[in-house]
DNA sequence: GATACCATTTTGGTATACCAAACTGGTATC
DNA sequence: GATACCAGTTTGGTATACCAAAATGGTATC
């Protein structure tokens, strides 16, 4: 694999990893040197992450993407346009096979499960979802989104039952699917990425002082 | 301006225009020579117009965009959610006075106006009416697409016929959200994008041959 | 103590040298 | 004539040197 892919890989994991705060400055000498790669790669690596909303330009220089919950509820907005879409699409096609797939990946998850899979999962099933559509735009949008906020969901304080209550919208949303009822389909996913968002933006917006302290950037709604 | 903006504005316009046409090849010498730029900026120019979906990759090597009709389709309905979803949130707003900015812009348009503007206006309605919802995604959406749909729609053969009727289509749909009826001008909006698409890959496909003559790599569906 | 100012350092923007892999064109071989 | 092969060239990937602008930090001045 080439320098920059993998600059462009790690940089993104600790990014989302968190390993790098939401609002941290970001100098292409130290990555240069934190990575052992020039800054040609460097500098493409970076080109990619700003049009991912990773990074973005502060000033001159460059900055990890603060935490922002106006812009949250914005790709709730968004999310719901193309992923009600997708599974429109879905819910009319004649072999829906591929819904089955994910409801493996979803059984897959229990008790014992570490949060990180929860996380993971949570997010896949969202893209799978939108891949079963076929179309590569509302796929790539979902995936963005996805990307997008999966640091504040890994910030969200979570308890068990709202896991539990995903995981049962979830398998909802694809028996509507599977059974070819389109509009029950997009209700349901509907209201679950509108309780989402809810749940995402008052749990940080809650909890803004602690992730603050964290030095953390979080940028109010 | 930094020689990055410009060798990446240059470019775009290029392979907007058609200068380069749909499917030929690039390489970064090439370009560094043209533009009177090095290499660094000639890459960070590529790697946006890649992302931008402009070019990509061709074995190693870069290459122009195809037109590719199956994409086209996709991208229809991509347009579809996301801009039905922003006109529905402003058609919900208080103050729709942004409406009539737009329909000013329509109506600057007349019998001795270039095709060239009847061109822009046409993309400029979609993207400016995106802009109203206030929504930053889904204004990168519309414009994104716009941008993956320009070269075809300037491709299109489109008569006075065709041209008038989209005007009329697009004063409609302004109609609709500026009296609030989110419903009405959801259903515009969606039969305008559904005939634009239809109109636009007939028209590519009986030309095709033409096309190809040109030069032009065309993609069937 | 606050502030204006200057020297130094840092940083992104740019140009360029070098390399390995891929491509090209011609040639020898059958 | 087709094909395998090889030298030369081209090309993207990478590293690095240089620059101007911005940031930094210390100092003189009030």
């Amino acid at each position: 694999m080439s320098q920059m892919q993998n600059v462009e890989r790690q940089l993104r994991e600790m990014i989302l990893g968190l390993e790098i705060g939401p609002g941290e400055r970001l100098t292409e000498r130290w990555i240069e040197s934190r990575f052992g790669a020039s800054r040609t790669p460097v500098r493409a690596a970076l080109l990619r992450l700003e049009t991912e909303g990773l990074i973005g330009r502060d000033g001159r220089g460059w900055a990890v993407a603060p935490i922002n919950l106006a812009e949250l509820g914005q790709i709730a907005v968004y999310r719901e346009a193309v992923e009600v879409a997708a599974v429109r699409l879905t819910a009319a096609l004649e072999d829906r096979s591929g819904i089955d797939v994910i409801a493996a990946m979803l059984d897959s998850c229990d008790a014992e499960t570490p949060r990180e899979e929860w996380h993971r999962v949570g997010m896949d099933f969202h893209i799978e979802l939108a891949r079963l559509s076929g179309n590569e735009f509302l796929l790539r949008a979902v995936r963005d989104a996805m990307t997008r906020l999966s640091r504040a969901r890994w910030l969200e304080v979570r308890d068990e039952a709202a896991l539990g209550r995903a995981w049962a919208e979830h398998h909802a949303i694809l028996d509507a699917v599977k059974g070819g009822d389109a509009e029950k389909a997009a209700r349901l996913l509907s209201n679950h990425i509108a309780g989402s968002r809810d749940r995402l933006v008052t749990s940080l917006h809650d909890d803004r002082r602690g992730l603050r302290a964290r030095g953390f950037a979080v940028v109010a709604a």
